[in-house]
Formats: structure tokens, sequence, C-alpha cells
DNA sequence: AGAACTGTATTATATGATTAATACGGTTAT
DNA sequence: ATAACCGTATTAATCATATAATACAGTTCT
């Protein structure tokens, strides 16, 4: 069953897109396996304290993209091979590590500075 | 005259809060100085493709904050002493830095790999 | 079989973000 | 002075996001 908690809400995002990134990252960091059991709609809309279309809406994406089986009246599973895990860790990456140093750049900082930053937060 | 030519559209945040922080940003770079001059909102809107409303929306919010001076009729100027400078500086570095070292985290990377994604995207 | 879950669908409502079209009065520059 | 800007305000319409309240049919488990 894979777990949500580490999710933490960010305000200023739409609360599907987190849900769907959440999601994309456990898979890109291997959390997230093929096979697993997805918490239902119902269930994790109580957990996360949001309305279940909320998270139909994450899961139906997900579904169109190829992440999730759904059946209905069943439980919803991950759809996972070797390609699409690589796939989505290297598109996430390249994503976060480009708009990070865009924004360190536009702050003025130096390189170097980035560096003792990642350092001191990573505890 | 301040300079947006940095200025990239982000999807996911709303337009008004990507102005704002790019003036933010640009004030704890300290590209952005006291008594510097805004673009009009008619001018700026033009630029970005988006509707005065919206850099308006932008604008009235920054002079709440204490960043903007506006005199109906006449153009908008930064107005910032040190302290304003490096509070702003502060809290936008430490909000950065904490949610990238999150983001990697969740996709499982280490500290020695994140160096070396700032080094490869730093150009 | 029957209870308790599932996914899915529908309709309504509310709010926020954005665009659009104006309008008014203040300032700046020629 | 007067034209060309400025900030500001108002009203309307549209779209995306999110909630709410149900409903129905398929599955899983006892």
């Amino acid at each position: 069953m894979i777990s949500f908690e580490h999710f933490e809400m960010e305000s200023g995002m739409p609360i599907y897109l987190q849900i769907l990134l959440y999601i994309k990252r456990g898979i890109a960091a291997g959390i997230i396996k093929d096979n697993d059991e997805l918490p239902s709609r119902r269930v994790l809309s109580a957990l996360l304290g949001v309305n279940p279309n909320t998270v139909q809406k994450a899961y139906h994406m997900l579904e169109e993209e190829g992440f999730i089986q759904s059946r209905s009246g069943s439980k919803s599973y991950m759809v996972l091979n070797e390609e699409k895990i690589e796939a989505t860790r290297r598109q996430l990456i390249e994503e976060e590590a480009r708009s990070l140093v865009e924004r360190f750049r536009l702050m003025g900082l130096k390189k170097e500075e980035v560096f003792a930053l990642v350092e001191k937060y990573w505890k």
C-alpha cells in the first residue's frame, strides 16, 4: 500500500497536481513499485482532508498517462516498468534542477553558496 | 527602469504571484534598487502578454508590503532599505533551500548527486 | 447471499484567477 | 494648454479549482 505520510500541502499549486507530483516522485525514488496498491479515492481524500473528486482527478490523470490501472469495483494499482521509471526520474530531475539553478541565480547566489545551502538544509 | 527580460512564465502558479516573486528575487539579488522606476501597469502587461489587472494585482500587493510607492498619475518606484532587502533575501533563500532539499530527497537523491546536478545545470 | 467496500458519474455551488471594456482624474512633457 | 501618459476603479464574463451530496454498478470478503 502506497504511503502518503511524507505528503505536505503546498499553497499555490492545485491539490490534484500536488498528489500527482508526489506519486511521480515516489516512482522516481523507487519507493513506489510496479503493482503497488493505491489507497482508494475515499480513503486518501479523508486522509488528506480534501474532496474525493480532487483525488479522483489526480488518479484519473495518472491513469491516462499509463501509471495506474483501475477496474471499477476493485482497488487501483501501479503499472510500472523500467523504461517508465527511468523516463519519469529523468524528467523530474531535469525540471527540478533547471528551476532551482534558475531561481538561485536570479537571487544572485554563487554556485558555492548553493552548495553551502544544500549542506545546511540537508539534515 | 526595472527589466523583465529574464522573466519566464511558469505553469501552475498564478501570474500575479510570479510577477511578485520575480521582483522579490531581484531585490534579493541587488539588481532592483531603492528608487528604481517600475514599468507602468499597461506597459508591463503588454510586454508579458497578460491583462493590466493582473499586473495591478501584483503591484498592489507589493505596495501593501511596503516595497512600492505609487502616486496616482505618476510612475511607481521601489522603496527599499538595507533591512528590507536583507529580510527579503533571507526569507526567499530559506524557502527555496528547504523546498529544494525536500524535493530531491523525495526523489531519492543523495547530497552528492544534487551537487553534481547544480554543477551540470549552472551554465 | 449480503455487507462493505470499490471506481465512476452527475449536478450544483462557491471561490479565485484572468480577461475585457471602460471610465475618471492626476502627472508629465512638448 | 494639451496630448500622452500615469494610477485607480468598476462591472461583466469566463475558466479552473474545489467542495458537496448523491447515485449506481462492479469487486471482495465473510
